[in-house]
DNA sequence: TTGAAAGCGCTACCAC
DNA sequence: GTGGTAGCGCTTTCAA
């Protein structure tokens, strides 16, 4: 007795159509009691699974969600990266919760219709962009034809996508602003400037040193994001320097941990030398000895309210964008 | 003129028969050179993307491998790791370089059939488990009928199932060495003990002090994997010691790092009052300060090789384990 | 080299 | 409540 391979060998061997065992066994539709259950301990005792591909190409929901991380120029080991491992976990952990898996594609945005050639192959019910990157204007075409998407991202006033994030000018503010709290007068931002998120941050800081009167506004250090690359830029950047700062708001927290790492090599200690706060809030962050201050952007929260907002679109409807409150978690290295 | 959503469609505006449109874009078969070319720049202008899921359905190639973490008991946010969330990075990133996208599931295990089950679902063409945690019968029953499954974890003598992990015996005598060279006499071993990977780590470590001479052997503590809790028990458990210790084997890097955050807590200053050294070698471990010296795993390799065997294997290949050999990475807390 | 037709495994519609 | 039948979009024979 071989175990059935589809639906229409179980349906023969519990002596029924096989519409009734798809009845049975997608829980759709009016089965007797009696059969259903009879259908569903055969199934089981057989090791029988429906062919969700099957399931999928009749019903067109495949219950899977795509996430895409645009690699603007930065091909190397993207997803290995901290950030982007903690969302997709986070995302996964969230998709899980709502029924569904998610699908690690890495793209390199060859044209402008990346996302659409993704999604018109039909294998995912929608898609999470991680970060605008520098594909924000084929983010926002493309948002003009395909609704189903969800962006990890900053927002700006005209943004017809959906986005997700924290609003980085605030956090950027709440960082200098802690800085300046904590008795620091040289402030230098250190961090790739480029980009919608990061040049709000950077915006965000400098309103915070206008609005204390110091005119001068932070020096700017911009650098790259891959970990050990900022490392050395901020070696080189920092050892440049006229004059030490006393506090550095690094433009996320894995730059924030290659600074302190810089700093000591250059001698310096954190935080009695060197104030530094990061940003992002990722888990990493209280690990890291010692524990990073940051601007925790709540990135499991922001996981839950993408998954939620992708969910609506997905079932047609339209949604605004969310900000997330960026707040302050004050640890050891300010 | 709408774009075409299915085969069929561009075929009628190229004026040809389906098969033909299926043989030019699929590149299988014989199309006439003008053909082919007339049909891909049809597609390509009108932006068509085949259904990957009907492609699937009939060569019965899905082009996706599964990812499947077996969470034991412990089911907390368990994708977040760093460790899995490092491997998963690595294998999206192996996988995409041989064309195939990386399913997440996350899955708790209920019954024994827990691997068949995803698989039987056809979604995709080959399973690969991290860790063999408490599963390590079910892996193995799994793979007598089961064969495109290859698991990151240890090697037992006996063992069926293909696995792709380091020595852990031997990184554990590394690690214990280590700490001996470096003048430590009160060796402990904290983290879990369970386990044929943890198991064998602490193997290593008791043979390493046997043939160095120290008789009494290491202190075991144990601990939980997860890092506040880790933290907890490292607290709770170093503060118990009726002496000091002077040399510290952790688990994994995420337990060292943990370790370390509770000696600094206690006032022990890293690597001058005690010596810590971890295990896996993930990228976070350079980037914490001070940086940790640990036993690497070579994960990215090690995926790499996971993909590879795993191709291999579903090609119909038999493949037998491949072992990593540990290295000694001197960081700066040892 | 190309077209016609069958069929992958499932669900949904329409009868009864 | 259940069975028959059509069809999702594609690939792959088999004929022409």
């Amino acid at each position: 007795m071989n175990n059935p391979t589809n639906l229409k060998q179980l349906a023969d061997m519990a002596g029924v159509s096989a519409g009734t065992v798809s009845r049975a066994l997608s829980g759709s539709g009016r089965v007797s009691a009696r059969t259903r259950e009879r259908i569903m301990t055969l199934a089981s005792k057989l090791g029988y699974q429906p062919n969700l591909l099957a399931r999928t190409m009749r019903t067109r929901k495949t219950n899977t969600v795509g996430m895409l991380v645009p690699m603007g120029h930065d091909d190397l080991q993207h997803l290995s990266d901290p950030f982007f491992n903690t969302m997709s976990g986070f995302l996964a952990d969230a998709l899980a919760d709502r029924g569904y898996d998610l699908l690690l594609s890495r793209i390199i945005p060859a044209d402008e219709r990346w996302i659409e050639n993704y999604v018109n192959s039909g294998r995912v019910d929608g898609v999470l962009i991680i970060g605008q990157s520098n594909q924000f204007a084929v983010i926002e075409a493309t948002s003009l034809r395909y609704h189903p998407m969800v962006v990890w991202g900053g927002k700006v006033p005209s943004q017809n996508h959906c986005s997700v994030g924290s609003d980085n000018r605030a956090g950027g503010m709440l960082a200098a602003r802690h800085l300046l709290d904590r008795g620091c007068r040289q402030i230098v931002y250190l961090g790739p400037v480029e980009g919608p998120e990061f040049g709000a941050r950077l915006d965000g800081v400098r309103q915070a040193l206008a609005l204390a009167g110091h005119l001068a506004g932070p020096v700017v250090l911009p650098s790259h994001c891959e970990p050990s690359a900022a490392y050395d830029d901020a070696l080189a950047l920092l050892r440049n320097l006229d004059r030490q700062p006393d506090g550095i708001v690094a433009a996320s927290d894995v730059t924030a941990i290659s600074v302190i790492r810089a700093l000591s090599t250059m001698g310096y200690s954190v935080p009695r030398d060197v104030k530094v706060i990061g940003y992002d809030g990722l888990p990493l962050g209280e690990l890291v000895s010692p524990p990073l201050t940051t601007i925790d952007q709540q990135l499991q929260r922001g996981a839950g309210l993408m998954a939620d907002l992708l969910l609506r679109r997905m079932a047609g409807e339209q949604t605004g964008c969310q900000l997330i409150d960026p707040v302050l978690v004050c640890r050891e290295t300010t």
